[in-house]
DNA sequence: CACTTTCTGGGTTGTTCTGTCCAGAAAACG
DNA sequence: CGTTTTCTGGACAGAACAACCCAGAAAGTG
């Protein structure tokens, strides 16, 4: 093993160029999936040429690692309106809409997900799973450390399993996107979600808000 | 097109190796992914040789619409077991018991499950997307059935939503195993159903029941 | 303005995998 | 018991694709 391509510090050109072909790849993989996407359709969408992607990359293993990297720090995908904070009945389920509205604006088209990676690469790959465990896991935080200003507020009751509802959020969320793109109706997201922050109200230590 | 190798009625013989080859196929996709899994691999697992594949199936899509159908076939798949009605809080929790145990047997490395086949194959081919669509819908439409039925029983409220409700159910599920595989963990696959159940539960009629 | 590092372009190789062909064995059928 | 369909086996062609190399341009550094 030739000591993984040392990564000495990229000028600006070659960030650029870098990040040129790190979005190609996650655009084609939207579309395409991992498997379905060749080092060579990323090359031309990028608009570079030859051996560009082994300079900035060891493998395709690494881009699509690369990927994942980039996909789990956009938090919680639904947006580039980046979430900051889920602490609020109102955040939750402004994010929600958010995440129902955006796959209905594609049509239900397989956006670039962990999720999507996921499902792809966790039985395959290790060191993906990994990334993506990983990134699972800081959504899952930051989900559950809403919920935990939440309840210091007192808005949410002592006796709620915050843990269990911010799995539970993840799952339904995660959920709901697979099944949207595979049925091509956004139903299932919506119902997954309606469902979940229900459940979630449920603990509202203040019962006169609608459910909706 | 050649008309689709005419499906003139197979031997027992015959029948009996197709079989054989989905059931390798099935095994080998829940290891290691669709893409991961070579025609030749199949060959060999199964103990058939050379051209066999090609014999009963059209090509490597035709195979794998196969194990999808067959997936889908057995019925809401934790379990041999064949759920044959989910139309009781009992029968609901021991599905979900199910599923979990299931998932911890195998240290949550993928089954073979539609989820895991619909994150790598809805976005690539729209065939199989269609195919996974359906084994969904059904599912659907069997968890669907069995809350009707709680409804008719007055063991749910009337005023309960059951088509998200089923939707709900269904997206936890798969939610929820995609991130167990992920995470290698069940917590979030029990976070999931725990939830979804205890919001089903939420409709009962007759609240005594422990939410457990 | 020399000199070194970093970036670019294209061509190429070797492997892996799907899908095909042909000839021989086994079973079904009269 | 002979003939026809069905099944089996291995070998092979053709394409796709990941990965590597080399030479030249551009940018950065003294």
């Amino acid at each position: 093993m030739p000591e993984a391509t040392k990564p000495r510090r990229l000028t600006p050109k070659g960030q650029a160029t870098k990040n040129r072909i790190i979005e190609a790849a996650t655009a084609l993989i939207a579309q395409r999936g991992v498997a379905g996407t060749g080092i060579e359709d990323v090359r031309a969408a990028a608009g570079v040429s030859g051996s560009q992607l082994y300079h900035y990359f060891a493998s395709k293993q690494a881009l699509i690692r690369a990927v994942i990297t980039r996909q789990a720090d956009s938090a919680l995908d639904p947006g580039l309106p980046r979430i900051t904070a889920l602490d609020s009945f109102e955040a939750l389920r402004a994010w929600a809409d958010a995440a129902i509205e955006r796959q209905r604006e594609n049509g239900c088209r397989g956006g670039c997900d962990l999720g999507t990676l996921a499902g792809e690469l966790s039985g395959t790959d290790e060191e993906s799973r990994t990334d993506l465990a990983n990134g699972f896991l800081r959504w899952k935080d930051l989900i559950l450390n809403g919920l935990r200003a939440m309840r210091e507020r007192d808005e949410l009751r002592a006796d709620a399993d915050l843990d269990e509802l911010a799995f539970a959020l993840l799952s339904a969320h995660q959920g709901g996107t697979l099944l949207s793109q595979t049925v091509l109706d956004v139903q299932p997201l919506e119902a997954s979600m309606n469902a979940t922050l229900a459940y979630i109200r449920s603990f509202a230590t203040d019962q006169r808000q609608p459910v909706r």
